[in-house]
This record gives structure tokens, sequence and C-alpha cells, in this order.
DNA sequence: GTCACCTTAGAAG
DNA sequence: CTTCTAAGGTGAC
């Protein structure tokens, strides 16, 4: 039986991110949009299962953590249905990085044991579902060069500076 | 099938 | 130094 996908704001000082859980965990993460959207205040949380509030709960204190430039406690389940084996093995090595640490797209491409695959990890992280929690901003270019990121620069730039990552 | 993408090592000018 | 190329995985068209 297929859960409904519960969508919760997690309020930070940097914005309001959004969170999507199905019955197995978090499987999604939103920056906070641009544009303040006049969103519906006043979204009546319907009958949120104290199981994905609990995750949520997590999520929150994750999120602040990492936004804070230290590293997360205790992650919520993280779900990656529906993607590639390929992502998945990029996804889990980032999760390994310890705070303070960076990668290179090509270091990642050696540890999967696909070292040719660098642009391929490139597009794994652009994809990747759940940021900041799954630390792609930790990845840079193979001489120190800040590459690029989807999500907006702005956000790589800013989360590796808290994080006391020099370019 | 073709193209673009959060890349990179190497070769050529 | 700069510019160009090729190569890997994946999703959009």
């Amino acid at each position: 039986m297929k859960t409904a996908l519960h969508e919760l704001p997690v309020i930070t000082d940097d914005g309001e991110f959004t969170a999507r859980y199905n019955d197995d965990g978090l499987v999604e993460l939103n920056f906070p949009p641009t544009r303040p959207r006049r969103s519906p205040k006043k979204t009546p949380p319907p009958a949120v299962p104290a199981k994905i509030r609990a995750w949520h709960r997590l999520t929150g204190a994750a999120l602040a953590l990492v936004l804070a430039g230290r590293p997360a406690k205790q992650l919520p389940p993280l779900v990656w249905a529906g993607k590639t084996e390929f992502q998945q093995a990029v996804w889990r090595e980032l999760l390994k990085i310890r705070g303070g640490d960076t990668l290179s797209y090509g270091e990642i491409a050696k540890r999967i044991g696909r070292p040719k695959a660098v642009r391929a990890v490139g597009g794994a992280c652009g994809a990747n579902p759940i940021p900041v929690l799954v630390p792609c901003h930790r990845v840079l270019a193979a001489n120190h060069k800040i590459g690029g990121f989807s999500g907006g620069l702005a956000w790589k730039k800013t989360l590796l500076t808290r994080e006391g990552i020099a370019l």
C-alpha cells in the first residue's frame, strides 16, 4: 500500500527547507525557495504519523548542525528508492566524509571502483535528492577549484566556509 | 540516437 | 600559460 508523501517545512536560520518523507524515511530535502512564496501558511498538518514526526525532528536537528558547520549527530533513515546503484554508491561515499574534509570528483570515482567515471560522479551529486545532509557540497574539483553546484553555487560556498574549508 | 552535465588528465600551441 | 579533446553514467528530448 502506497504511503502518502508527507511534506514538512524545516525552519532554519537560513530559511525554510522542505522535507519529504514516505513510509520508510526521508526521501527528499529542498533548499529554501529563492523568493519566499506567499505560502498557504495555514497548512493543516493532516495527521502526521508519530514515526514521521520523529524523523522530522532528527532532520531539523541534523540540518541545523550541518548549517552551523558541525557534524550531524544522527540522521533519519534516508530513502533512495528509484535511484541507480551508481548514484547510491556515490552518496554512500559522501556520507563517509568527515567534517572539514573534502574530496574531489576523481577521488570519489576511484573509491567506488569507477576511476574514469568522474563526470558521472558530478552527475550523481547533481541528482542528490538530499543536499546538505548528504554533503555533496564537500566535493571539490581536482585543483581545489570549487566546481559547480546545481542548487546554486552560493550555498556550496557558504557551507564550505562554515566548515572552515578554504578554497 | 543525441546532447548536456557539480570533471579531469593530457596533449598541443 | 591557454585551449582543446576524450571519456563515463544518466536523464531529457
